[in-house]
DNA sequence: ACCGCCGGGTGCC
DNA sequence: ACCGCCGGGTGCC
């Protein structure tokens, strides 16, 4: 048993501390600002140990926080305590208060502190003989140049900083070497830099936790589950369901104890319900994912959904009955009222009567209060309103309500619920004391636009079809934000863009207790400053998912941070907890930090590959996929026209290499190879813009507002279309909205926005240069390309159009039935293909980046037809879908021009080589001899062998990099 | 706090 | 009595 010591002897404060509301309240606004401060929280990567201190935390008996021998506290500056400016607080992992530092010590390290000469990290080594004071351990960390004053000025004020930790040595718990070991002398040997690599690489490897069960999804799922399928649905349940401590957290008698800070509580530790799913693309975790919607909703019962028989449409009205309830209704806040507007303002369909304030008579609704008609769940906006609701239904006896945990407990069948009404009323009692919380319903589920079509298209293909959910697309400027209305919802499904530009105005989905949150692709949320990430942390839910393809960290263990911290995994999500405990001993190649590392994704995370093995057999198999080369011979004349082209842009590019400017004329330089890799395609792909954008103009010569506009617009045209995958810089994901800057950089439309609204003199984040909104540049509306300058009457084939097509005739003379993928870069190529396609009978589609998200779902269902006269082709452009697209129909892709990165093309191809895919999939890269094209392939591998190689030190500049993979292009 | 510090009461033994 | 000594009140920042 370890020695527990408390501070507090007496009862009194005991019980303070375990059942004051007042200070449970002022606990959470505390550790909403300690929370608020660690997110600011730098790396510290690079940062060394200068020394130790002992030092007194004093004042213990006027809080509540309490500490353990061993544990970690943390140290929040409080320049504003009226009784010292220096004052320095302790906290323990909790956030709760403990104390104060000394004044004398405070002051020596406020100035520290504040300039971030160093960061200071308390422990506690040793228990305390009173309950007044308690000694404590500080380590202070920094880059080695603040050493030296951070030393003196200690000194100065009369502490010394130790090596070895102020004389603590002796009394050091196991923690102090778990965390300390690589800082102070070798006591075990560091992890090498390749070492720390494969152990990072592996971490995601095959973490199979559930090798035990398999689990039948709910029978209104209609598809088989696969057994992996079935094994991921029994881990999502048990992960939603089993009161199974954190990682890290054991009962300790009757405390509950954290093995890595030493924190222990009274309080269980909030559980994390829910995960990361990390398996590789194809193995169907949209359907497992829809399959744990459907199969565990309240108290591991299924998600009780209509079945009718003549199907169609919205579940039938549930009628509340109360002369009271309108009253206590009308105590509703903002949400009530709201829905009241809309219904004025006539947003919603005639078929749902909402309830409304009685408070005002005007209101045409509180003529006539006694009947209330509103849909299932309508009243449960927040857990306040449906308890109130509830209970006035149930202390009237006037009981016509489905309640919601009553409709859990029961199977899905709406029939049998009727006979059942008087246990709805004794759930009505049970459920306030119950510890979970019934009210929420829904789940939101936050994806990629690309993939939104493809969720819609999974719910109603794997669900029974006399199964209907309540689906609510929450998308498109017309969308339904009430919030009774959203949560009254089964499943509301929304994109990233929509979720951070609702975030910060009054978003109605940061105002809903959601029953879950599904994050599709969550790896896009690692950059904890992008606003989407932010806005994805804030979301209130009981249960959060993860879905990632693959691993979803990229280059470092710093990107897990974020992923831990929108699951809420305690004491993680508080970054100094984190860093202190995980990244930095990571980092530093500290064993045991590592380990730690892995228990924690291995508790959380459920991956398979493709080629993972469940009792000797692979999980799914998927038909063979192969990749040809196709080289392509240009014409003499196509040969002429490109070395003239191509000695003129070395020319150019020499000239800016030599003059060191090549990064100031990047637009430019990407202008020149955009023109090689179109000349490589089709010579009419050149359109004037290239051609009028000679290199030698600058954006710095003056000339009319006009022109500057009309060059700044062909800039971002370029930089866009250059196929490069620009992102913005501010979200770090692909470009929407895009808009240009005077200092031509092209950010998102509302990314940029937000950045020049929430600062005073707003600068580019790339260049510091100022910035405003008035000067932001986007295209023009009439911009969609004169496309007729591309078509029928002045149209001439190509080296590679006549490769393709002597492919496309050659297939459909071999099997009618074929369907092919034809991907380039360049809408335009895709244009011209249209000719020679059309010539030939061919019946295809397109499918861009500028089609609406309902047409881009039509063009998808009509080629995926098996119809006998459905499309054979589609003509795809290579960032039109990004993942998740399914084009299984096709079993031939033409790749018509390589891709910078090359993972850009395996994504493409994994759009049709996936789950579904029932015929050999076979690829043909076309590329053009002795030209850029080659040498952009000779990169993509020297990349990837690069990534392969390093760790962590892919951080170099993206746009540094890309400029020596210029240079080496054209061999200057 | 079984301390230190403060300030009032007190004053040979 | 401009001290010492005693004992009560008191106590983070």
């Amino acid at each position: 048993m370890f020695s527990r010591w408390w501070k507090f002897g007496r009862d009194r404060f005991t019980d303070v501390d375990l059942f004051s509301d007042g200070s449970e309240s002022a606990a959470e606004t505390l550790s909403q600002a300690i929370r608020a401060a660690a997110s600011q929280e730098p790396d510290a990567d690079g940062s060394v140990l200068f020394g130790q201190l002992r030092g007194t935390v004093v004042g213990l008996r006027y809080y509540t926080g309490v500490v353990n021998r061993g544990e970690m506290v943390g140290l929040v500056r409080e320049p504003h305590n009226p009784y010292d400016k220096n004052a320095v607080m302790v906290t323990n992992v909790l956030g709760r208060q403990v104390g104060h530092i000394r004044k004398e010590l405070a002051a020596a390290m406020a100035h520290v502190m504040d300039n971030s000469l160093a960061k200071v990290e308390g422990v506690v080594y040793s228990g305390t003989n009173n309950s007044f004071s308690m000694p404590v351990t500080l380590s202070f960390l920094g880059s080695e140049e603040n050493r030296d004053a951070v030393v003196k000025h200690m000194a100065s004020r009369g502490f010394r900083l130790d090596a070895d930790g102020g004389g603590a040595a002796g009394t050091r718990s196991p923690l102090g070497d778990l965390v300390f070991c690589t800082l102070t002398s070798g006591v075990t040997i560091p992890l090498t830099a390749e070492e720390l690599k494969n152990a990072f690489d592996n971490l995601f490897e095959d973490l199979m936790e559930s090798k035990d069960g398999e689990k039948e999804a709910a029978e209104s799922v209609a598809t088989p589950l696969l057994p992996h399928q079935k094994q991921a649905l029994s881990w999502m349940c048990a992960r939603e369901n089993k009161d199974a401590l954190p990682p890290f957290w054991e009962k300790r008698g009757d405390l509950y104890y954290n093995s890595l800070t030493c924190f222990s509580a009274k309080e269980i530790p909030e559980r994390v319900r829910g995960g990361i799913l990390a398996d590789d693309m194809g193995l169907g975790k949209t359907l497992t994912t829809i399959a744990l919607i459907l199969t565990n909703f309240h108290k591991g019962k299924p998600l009780p959904v209509e079945r009718c028989v003549s199907c169609h449409v919205e579940s039938p009205p549930h009628f509340i009955q109360s002369k009271g309830g309108r009253d206590r209704r009308s105590r509703r806040g903002a949400g009530g009222r709201k829905v009241r507007t809309n219904l004025q303002s006539g947003h919603f369909s005639s078929n749902y009567v909402y309830p409304a304030p009685a408070k005002r008579s005007t209101n045409p609704l509180s003529a006539n209060p006694a009947k209330v008609q509103a849909p299932l769940n309508l009243l449960t906006a927040t857990r306040a309103v449906d308890e109130e609701i509830c209970n006035t239904v149930c202390t009237e006896g006037l009981v016509l309500l489905e309640d919601l945990g009553f409709a859990a407990a029961l199977s899905c069948t709406m029939s049998e619920t009727k006979p059942k009404k008087k246990k709805a009323a004794e759930k009505c009692k049970l459920k306030q004391k119950s510890t979970d919380d019934l009210s929420a319903k829904a789940t939101l589920i936050v994806c990629p636009l690309s993939v939104l079509s493809n969720w819609l298209d999974q719910f109603e293909q794997h669900l029974r079809s006399d199964v209907k959910p309540n689906v609510y697309l929450y998308y498109g400027s017309e969308r339904n934000r009430s919030k009774t209305f959203l949560s009254s919802q089964d499943v509301v499904i929304t994109t990233y863009n929509v979720l951070s530009s609702d975030f910060g105005n009054t978003s109605p989905l940061h105002g809903i207790n959601w029953l879950r949150v599904v994050l599709d692709e969550g790896h896009v949320i690692r950059n904890p400053n992008a606003q989407m990430s932010k806005a994805a942390l804030k979301l209130k839910a009981q249960r959060r998912w993860i879905l990632s393809a693959g691993t979803p960290i990229q280059n470092s263990v710093k990107d897990l941070w974020m992923l831990l911290a929108f699951l809420r995994l305690k004491p993680f999500d508080v970054r100094e907890w984190w860093n202190r405990v995980i990244q930095r001993p990571v980092i530093q190649g500290d064993r045991a930090g590592l380990q730690n590392l892995q228990t924690l994704v291995k508790c959380i995370t459920l991956r398979r590959t493709k080629n993972s093995e469940v009792n000797g057999r692979r999980l799914v198999s998927l038909p063979k996929k192969t990749v040809y080369v196709e080289q392509v011979e240009l014409s003499a004349q196509e040969r002429e026209e490109y070395e003239l082209a191509r000695n003129e842009g070395r020319r150019t590019i020499g000239r800016y290499v030599a003059e060191g400017s090549v990064l100031k004329n990047y637009a430019d330089v990407l202008a020149i190879l955009m023109r090689l890799r179109q000349y490589c395609c089709h010579p009419d792909l050149i359109g004037k813009i290239a051609a009028d954008l000679a290199p030698h103009h600058h954006a710095a010569s003056a000339d009319t507002p006009a022109e500057l506009r009309q060059r700044l617009v062909e800039k971002m045209r370029l930089v866009l279309a250059s196929g490069s995958d620009e992102e913005c810089s501010v979200c770090l994901d692909s470009i929407r909205m895009p808009v240009i800057t005077h200092c031509a950089h092209v950010y998102c439309r509302p990314c940029i926005a937000q950045v020049i609204s929430s600062e005073q003199k707003a600068r580019c984040p790339l260049c510091r240069s100022e910035i405003k909104t008035s000067e932001l540049v986007e295209f023009p509306p009439e911009e969609m390309e004169d496309e007729k300058s591309v078509e029928s009457d002045r149209w001439r084939t190509s080296s590679k159009v006549q490769a393709l097509m002597g492919n496309l005739l050659r297939l459909r003379s071999e099997d009618v039935g074929l369907k092919c993928l034809v991907v380039s870069q360049f809408t335009r190529f895709l244009t011209v293909l249209q000719t020679p396609l059309r010539e030939h009978g061919f019946s295809f589609v397109r499918l861009d980046g500028t089609m609406s998200q309902k047409k881009r779902t039509q063009i998808i269902q009509e080629f995926q037809s098996s119809a006998a006269d459905s499309p054979r082709v589609m003509l795809l452009s290579l960032k039109a879908g990004g993942v998740g697209l399914n084009l299984t129909a096709a079993s031939r892709v033409f790749l018509m021009d390589p891709a910078w990165n090359p993972a850009t093309e395996e994504q493409c191809i994994d759009r049709c080589h996936r789950l579904g895919q029932e015929r050999n999939v076979v690829v043909t890269k076309f590329i053009v001899k002795d030209s850029v094209e080659e040498n952009m392939v000779k990169i993509q591998k020297k990349k990837q062998d690069l990534v392969e190689k390093a760790f962590g030190s892919a951080s170099t500049d993206r746009k540094t990099s890309r400029i020596d993979d210029i240079r080496a292009l054209l061999e200057v």
